[in-house]
This record gives C-alpha cells, sequence and structure tokens, in this order.
DNA sequence: TTAAGCTCC
DNA sequence: AATCTGGAGCTTAAT
C-alpha cells in the first residue's frame, strides 16, 4: 500500500482544528502538531508499505515592491502557516519521506498525477491522506481511496468507491461534473447559478455526466422532467453550458504536473533520523511525541518478536489470529471495547503471564472465525468487562454470539461523574491525573489503562452506593437497546413523499402571500430578517420579549400575541410549522431508512443528567404527536403485515412519584382512589366538588401539576395560564396548602441538595447540582429547580428501565421473534406484535409495568394498538386514563 | 460553531 | 426593575 500525504490539506485542517501552540520560543507550532499526530495515526493504522507526501508550490512570482505590500496586507494568519508548512517539511525529511511538488501546481494536481502515474500498477494500493473533499474524485475501485480527516484531526473516515457513492450518489469520477454544476465559492468556481447540492445531486445521478445532460436537453428534455427537473432549472442549464463545462474543469485535478513519481524511493520502514527527529521536537516543544515515533529498525531485527508488534505507547499488541486469542483464554478476566475507526477493530485487554497489559486484536470481517473460543468466553459473567458494550453486543450478533453480560465501565463512569457523558469525557472524569487517557493516545492503549484501574470504578460504584443502578438497572438494559436497535421500525417512504408534495405546495402558497404583505422578499427562516419585516417595516407594537442579542425574539409565543395586529402574523406562524416539519422529519427520515425499510435510531443510555435515555441518528423520541400536521408524520410508521403496533404508556408517571417522593397524602390517596389527579387538584385548589369542576378549571390544575414538577415559577406560570402575576401566585400558594407534603418535599430537596451537594432518586441514582451554592442568584436558583426536577424524572426512568428489561426478556422468552420492543420515549414503550398474540402481549406488558413497585402508589398504564403510530386506539379493556 | 427556534416527554 | 419551568436532539441562518 502507498500512502500519499496531501500535506497542505492536512496542515490547513490542522491549522484551523487545534489550538494556537507556540513553542517556547513563541514559534507557532498548532499545525505542525496536527500534522505530525496524524502522520503518526496514519502509520500506525494503515501501516503503509510506501510513503510520499505531496505539496502546493506557487507560480514563481516576479519581485516587485507592490507585491511586497499586497503580501503583508494579507491576514496575518497565513504567515503562522507558512512557517509550519516549512517545519513539516523539515519533519517529513528527517523521517526520510519523499516529497513531491511543482510549481504553478497545487497538491491536488500532484496528487492526481502520481495516481495516474501508478494506474499501471495493478497491485498496489493507493490511499491518499487528505482533508480536502476534492480529492475524493481521485477515489476508484478498491485501489484508490482517501483517508479523510473530517472534523478536527482525530476523527477520520476511509472512502473507496462505495463510500463516496453513499455519500453523494454517484461514482467518484463525476464529482468535478457535480462540481461543475453546483459551484464552489471557496474555490471560486461559479458553476450554474440557482444549482445547488440537491439539484446537482438529482443531475448526476441520473444522467452521470454534463455531457450526458446537455445530450438529453438537446433531445428535449423530457429525461430531465422525468427525473424531476423543472423546466425553469433546464433553461438555466441551457443558458449556462458554457460555465458548467468551464466550471467543471476547474474542478478537476490534474493529472499532468511535471513530477516522476519513484516508488521506490517511497519504501516505509519506519523513521529514519533518529537525532534529527528529537533536535526539531525539541525545538518545537513537542514533548510526547518522539515515544510515538516508530523508528527504522537495525537490520537484523529479530524474527521472533516478529508477530508480536511493539504499540506506540508502551502497550503491547497482538492480532488474534498471532497467538492473541490464546493469551485471552489463559486469563481470568478482560475489557473488550470496538474501535470505531475506519478499519472498525474489536479489541480485547487482558494481561499477560508477566503482569503487562496487552491487547488483542479482531478485525470484524474475520470476527465469526474465532466464534467458538469468543463464545466460551463471553458466557462468563464475571469475567467480561466492556467500555461501550452496546456496540459489542451488536458486533458479535453479527456472527451469532450473544455474550452473557458485560460490567460496562463507560456507563459506571457516567453514573459516577453524572453530567458527563461522551466517552472521552468519562474516562477523564474518571482519571483526571492520567493525561495518557485523553487526546491522540491510541484506543488500545487507553484501555489498557482504564482495565488496570477498573477496581477503582468499581469501589467509587460501591462508595456511592451507585452498585444497584448499575447492576440491576443499566446492565440488564443493554442488550435489551442493543436489540431495539437493531430491529428498528418500518417508515413509509412513498407516503412521506407525498406529504412533501402537499406541504411544498401550501408553502410556496403562503410565502408568496407573505412577501406580497410584507412588500418585499425576504428569508421567512430567518430570525433576523423576519424581525426586521415585523418591528421595522410594518412596524408592528407593543413590547416583547428580547433575545440574547437583544432583538426582539420573534418565537411562536410571542407572535401569537401580535396575532390580530397585522394578517403577515398568522401566515408566518403556519410556515413556521409546515417548514419545521418538512425540514426536520418529511424530508429527512425517508434518507434514514436503511435498506430494509426501518429506521433504526440509536439510543444513547449516558446521554442525559437525570437518567433517562435519548435517541439520535434520528431522534425519534421527538416524533410530533400536537397537532393534525404533525400526528400525519406519526402515520409513516407503521407495521408490517400480520403485525400491529403496541403503545404503552404510564399514565402521569412523574406526578404519581411526585406523590411517592412526597409522601403527600392527598395527593397519595388520588392516586390510590384511582381518581383523575388534575380534576381532584382542580376541586382543591379552585374549592369546588369535583363533580362541578370545569374544563378551564381542570386545564388550569392540569399546568399547576407539571409546573410544580419544573420548580415554575408565578411568572412562568402566570404566561402559561394567561392570568396575571398576582392571581398565578395565588394559586400556587393554595395548591401549596392543599398540598403541604408536597411543599415539604420540595423544601426539603432544595436543602438536601444544599447539604450534600446531590440529589439522587428513589434507586440512588444521583445528580451533582454545585451551581446550588453560586453567589450569582439566578444560578443558584436554577439549580434549586433541577434538584425538584431530577428525582421525579429519574425515578420515572429507573422505572421504566426496569420494565423495559422484564419485558424484552419475557418477550425473548414466550413470544420471541414474534414480539419486540422498538422505541422508548420516556414514559412509553412502542412494540411490534404479531396480530395473533397481541390481546396477550399486551396485557403482560402493561402487567410488567404495573408490576416495578416501590411503593404505595400504584401505577397505570395505558395501551394502544394499531397499524399506524399516528392513529392507535384504546384497548377497551385498560381502564382508566384521564378525559380530554 | 453558535443562536434561535421548534419537536417531544 | 425584573425575576426565564425540568430533561433531550435537530435544523436553519449567520459570523
Amino acid at each position: 500500500m502507498l500512502v500519499l500525504l496531501d500535506a497542505h490539506a492536512i496542515l490547513h485542517r490542522a491549522f484551523h482544528a487545534l489550538p494556537a501552540f507556540t513553542s517556547a520560543s513563541g514559534e507557532p507550532t498548532g499545525a505542525v502538531y496536527g500534522f505530525v499526530s496524524m502522520l503518526i495515526k496514519i502509520i500506525r493504522e494503515l501501516k503503509p508499505e510506501y510513503l510520499a507526501a505531496c505539496y502546493d508550490l506557487p507560480e514563481p512570482t516576479f519581485r516587485h515592491a507592490a507585491y511586497e505590500q499586497y503580501k503583508a496586507t494579507r491576514p496575518a494568519m497565513d504567515s503562522d502557516l507558512v512557517g509550519q508548512i516549512a517545519r513539516s517539511r523539515e519533519v517529513l525529511s528527517a523521517f526520510g519521506i519523499p516529497m513531491y511538488e511543482a510549481p504553478g501546481f497545487e497538491a491536488d494536481d500532484i496528487l492526481g498525477t502520481v495516481v495516474a502515474q501508478n494506474k499501471a500498477h495493478k497491485n498496489l494500493r493507493i490511499v491518499i491522506a487528505s482533508g480536502d473533499l476534492d480529492t475524493l474524485q481521485l477515489v476508484s475501485g478498491e485501489r484508490v481511496s482517501v483517508y479523510m480527516l473530517r472534523k478536527g484531526i482525530q476523527d477520520t473516515l476511509l472512502y473507496d468507491e462505495r463510500a463516496v457513492r453513499e455519500r453523494f450518489g454517484f461514482a467518484p469520477a463525476a464529482l468535478p461534473d457535480f462540481k461543475g454544476l453546483k459551484g464552489d465559492p471557496s474555490d471560486n468556481i461559479i458553476g450554474v447559478p440557482g444549482i445547488g447540492d440537491k439539484t446537482a445531486t438529482t443531475l448526476i445521478a441520473h444522467f452521470g455526466s454534463l455531457e450526458r445532460i446537455y445530450k438529453e436537453i438537446r433531445k428535449g428534455a423530457a429525461m430531465l422532467e422525468k427525473a424531476g427537473i423543472s423546466k425553469r432549472i433546464v433553461r438555466i442549464l441551457s443558458e449556462h453550458e458554457e460555465d458548467a463545462y468551464f466550471s467543471r474543469e476547474l474542478a478537476t485535478i490534474r493529472t499532468d504536473a511535471p513530477v516522476r513519481f519513484e516508488l521506490s524511493q517511497s519504501v516505509w520502514k519506519g523513521a529514519e533520523n533518529r537525532a534529527r527527529v528529537e533536535a526539531i521536537f525539541d525545538q518545537l516543544n513537542f514533548r510526547n511525541m518522539l515515544q510515538r515515533v516508530e523508528f527504522r529498525k537495525p537490520e537484523s531485527d529479530n524474527t521472533s518478536r516478529a508477530q508480536e508488534e511493539e504499540g506506540s505507547a508502551g502497550i503491547d499488541i497482538v492480532r488474534a489470529d498471532q497467538g492473541g486469542v490464546a493469551l485471552l483464554e489463559k486469563d481470568a478476566s478482560r475489557l473488550w471495547f470496538v474501535d470505531e475507526g475506519d478499519t472498525q477493530v474489536v479489541g480485547a485487554i487482558t494481561e499477560k503471564s508477566n503482569g503487562k497489559a496487552v491487547a488483542v486484536l479482531f478485525d470484524r470481517e474475520t470476527l465469526s472465525d474465532f466464534r467458538d473460543v469468543l463464545e466460551r468466553l463471553l458466557l462468563k459473567p464475571e469475567q467480561n468487562f466492556a467500555f461501550g458494550a452496546k456496540r459489542l453486543y451488536q458486533v458479535f450478533w453479527t456472527c451469532k454470539i450473544s455474550p452473557a453480560f458485560f460490567a460496562d465501565l463507560w456507563i459506571a463512569g457516567w453514573l459516577i461523574g453524572s453530567g458527563v457523558s461522551s466517552q472521552e469525557a468519562v474516562l477523564r472524569a474518571l482519571f483526571p491525573e492520567q493525561s495518557e487517557l485523553f487526546g491522540t493516545v491510541p484506543i488500545a492503549r487507553r484501555m489498557a489503562i482504564l482495565f488496570t484501574r477498573r477496581d477503582e470504578v468499581f469501589a467509587s460504584l460501591r462508595a456511592q452506593e451507585l452498585e444497584r443502578v448499575f447492576f440491576d438497572i443499566e446492565m440488564p438494559l443493554i442488550p435489551v437497546l442493543a436489540a431495539m436497535e437493531r430491529h428498528g421500525i418500518l417508515l413509509d417512504v412513498p407516503y412521506l413523499n407525498k406529504l412533501a408534495k402537499k406541504h411544498r405546495q401550501e408553502l410556496s402558497l403562503i410565502s408568496q402571500k407573505i412577501q406580497k404583505l410584507a412588500g418585499a422578499s425576504f428569508n421567512i427562516n430567518s430570525p433576523q430578517q423576519l424581525g426586521a419585516v415585523l418591528f421595522e417595516t410594518l412596524e408592528l407594537s407593543g413590547k416583547g420579549r428580547k433575545t440574547k442579542g437583544g432583538a426582539r425574539s420573534t418565537r411562536f409565543s410571542e407572535l401569537a400575541k401580535l396575532k390580530d395586529q397585522h394578517a403577515i402574523v398568522p401566515l408566518i406562524l403556519r410556515h413556521r410549522e409546515l417548514s419545521k416539519l418538512m425540514s426536520t422529519y418529511i424530508e429527512k427520515l425517508p434518507g434514514l431508512a436503511e435498506k430494509d425499510g426501518r429506521i433504526h435510531t440509536e439510543f444513547q443510555q449516558t446521554g442525559t443528567v437525570t437518567g433517562r435515555l435519548s435517541s439520535t441518528d434520528p431522534n425519534l423520541q421527538n416524533i410530533p404527536i400536537r397537532t393534525a400536521e404533525g400526528n400525519e408524520i406519526r402515520n409513516a410508521f407503521y407495521a408490517p403485515e400480520g403485525w400491529c403496533l403496541l403503545a404503552c404508556d404510564y399514565s402521569q408517571i412523574e406526578l404519581r412519584i411526585a406523590a411517592l417522593l412526597s409522601g403527600d397524602h392527598t395527593m397519595r390517596a388520588a392516586f390510590v382512589e384511582g381518581k383523575d389527579i388534575h380534576t381532584a387538584t382542580a376541586a382543591l385548589v379552585f374549592s369546588v366538588a369535583e363533580s362541578a369542576v370545569t374544563y378551564e378549571m381542570r386545564r388550569r390544575a392540569k399546568i399547576i401539576n407539571f409546573g410544580i414538577l419544573y420548580g415554575m415559577g408565578a411568572n412562568a406560570l402566570a404566561a402559561n395560564l394567561g392570568v396575571p402575576r398576582q392571581e398565578a401566585a395565588l394559586f400556587i400558594e393554595e395548591y401549596f396548602n392543599k398540598f403541604a407534603g408536597v411543599k415539604k418535599f420540595v423544601e426539603e430537596t432544595k436543602a438536601r441538595a444544599r447539604k450534600d451537594g446531590f440529589v439522587q432518586t428513589l434507586f440512588g441514582r444521583k445528580r451533582y447540582l454545585p451551581e446550588i451554592h453560586s453567589p450569582l442568584i439566578m444560578r443558584a436558583r436554577e439549580a434549586e429547580r433541577m434538584a425538584i426536577n431530577m428525582p421525579v424524572q429519574g425515578t420515572a426512568a429507573d422505572i421504566i428501565k426496569i420494565a423495559m428489561s422484564r419485558i424484552h426478556h419475557s418477550l425473548e422468552k414466550e413470544w420471541k421473534n414474534r414480539a419486540a420492543l422498538l422505541l422508548q420515549i420516556h414514559d412509553e414503550l412502542l412494540l411490534e406484535v404479531r396480530v395473533d398474540i397481541l390481546d396477550e402481549v399486551a396485557s403482560r406488558v402493561a402487567a410488567l409495568m404495573k408490576d416495578v413497585h416501590v411503593g404505595e402508589v400504584p401505577f397505570a398504564v395505558t395501551v394502544k394498538q394499531g397499524k399506524r403510530w399516528g392513529s392507535l386506539e384504546k384497548k377497551d379493556d385498560t381502564a382508566r386514563t384521564e378525559k380530554t
């Protein structure tokens, strides 16, 4: 494999991604630092046999005072980078890596030329390391791929032809054509005006090249219209044919640079000149870099060690097929992890007989070759640790291995540190003094350190009495979430496309009306521009809320107040509603359905501070339901033929938990007697008989009930109820009079937070609130509200998590492959069930949910069923829910 | 990348 | 004089 460094792109990326480090002598070093880190990472991960770098070299310009002046006035940033480019050349030279360049050519073109010169070399794989998406056009088949830096310098992705097709929807070679249409302002490529990403993608995906497109246009453009290209666009295309071809030329990487690539000069066997590398690193103050560099070994390399590679930072790394498996079998325990990098490696850390940590690496592709031994190892619950077990379950399932249990140190760290969620942050929080756990240290090394210090993690869990939450709630939940993600939920794409069409029409109609009323065209989606139109052009009056930036807020609740002032306001609100639904759901979801027609969300188990789950990529916990148009979107989620969706939700679980935690007799009694809690509250607060509670009274009581859980003050309540502040304050007072237990709970919880610095759920999950001692009153108040809410929200989360594990196991045992959990939406579970067993499953699930016993307050569960998520119907036999 | 806005429980 | 209801994720515009 030949790795070609796009030195320019990497330096640029590092320059912008990293903080502006400087050496002791004041020399800027951030970009070189990133560049060298990247180089080391590439060497470690790709293990190239050949290595070379390509640089930009500007056309030599005649010297002239004016030119020097011009150069001097350009942003000073560049001069910081220029010096570092020179430094990067020194480093490469010391490493013995050849550099290629030619006057007047950019690094891109040199890359293109080198790739072209090696086309004949059938057995040579070429990987281009770059941060510039333009290089993707060089990708071809298996042989040429691009190792792309995404954000920062840590996050990389290997693009082969398939990956490019997946990302863009067409072959890499068509990228210049694509750019010829779309243009690229940063490269001064105009493209065809009015054609953006989307139209360009459609065109290229359908026709592949400019030639084809223009041929079709000359044939009458019927094919274009069939592809959904409007007449207007066709006209624009015709008018700008020359621009398109010219832009493509600009976007095409050249292959005719005057360089002669010599493969033999690029052989990589480790860095060459240790003394020089040391000297340069010393000048740059790179203290930890040297130990990560692999230097060329002396010729007399002993082959007995050949199968054991020394990792870059002191950990031994052994490949599974080279004796690694044997090491794993010898030992009592190990820590598993998945390296999500480009090659997808599963690793396990264990100890060698000499007590030294060793990482055993499995390629994902060949994982199943080790099925027997893996199964043997993974069936021993007490011996398997993990860092990110959910992914491990999923990886192992792909080769039909069902691990019995992992103790997941990621989740342990999250529980202990409450407040941190990412893997990186958890490691930091666990061992703040261990600098080797962060940054660019190889993941295997980090895991090795974590493994050797696992006892400390468990000691913390015990000291904080979090073992119950960890072992009884979180660990059993992991395989449940893994299974839910894998299962996914069916999405009706054609249906959504129909919705899109409908709404697109209405949107353009409304938007026309709005522009007309405003007397000018502007972007309705821009709060800034909208504010200008509303408050300056149209001079709408009244005092409104201000945003942080000082401008008048244009949020819904503010605009609603101006509804009667001008006919434009309701139109804007409608536009907001529809465009939100379109951009977030209707247009996004279809692209996220996978080959099985299903959406596979990811549940983040460490995503919140209260213990709730969260859902990402996409978030299926915020699918609309409130409005008619929103609910239509929900109907896109459906059950397959012969199956039904089953939704079970806890009714008012947070209020029940508030009753439980506070021990308030009145509230508890209301639940025990099976009353409608909001009606009961209304009767008390407004001092009337329950039978005399009106719809309006109940509505207000409901708002108060929820407000209490959030620590709402008189102001917010007033705003919510639409009554004066005074009156709202009275409601709150009366509420606390009638529910004295709740009042006491609120006060005691705040006091405890101040005393202990944390609050906790019924099961012991903790949240630390250092801000409660903030001298800024606002901050301290904020912390108090969090203190009140967390035990309630968190206990509810604990309970449904327990229910989920029990339900999953019950389904696996009795109705395997006939019923499955799909989603959790905080107090609701959505399942997919075969119609023939619907009743049995429904009553079982409801029973399991109710039966998570925690005290005197009963839980109620509402069960609904149906083919589509947006039109579920209540099952008759499930009793009492609130009237609406 | 941030601010503003909106979706959900 | 004014005081911002808890917990999430995602999209757009703007710098």
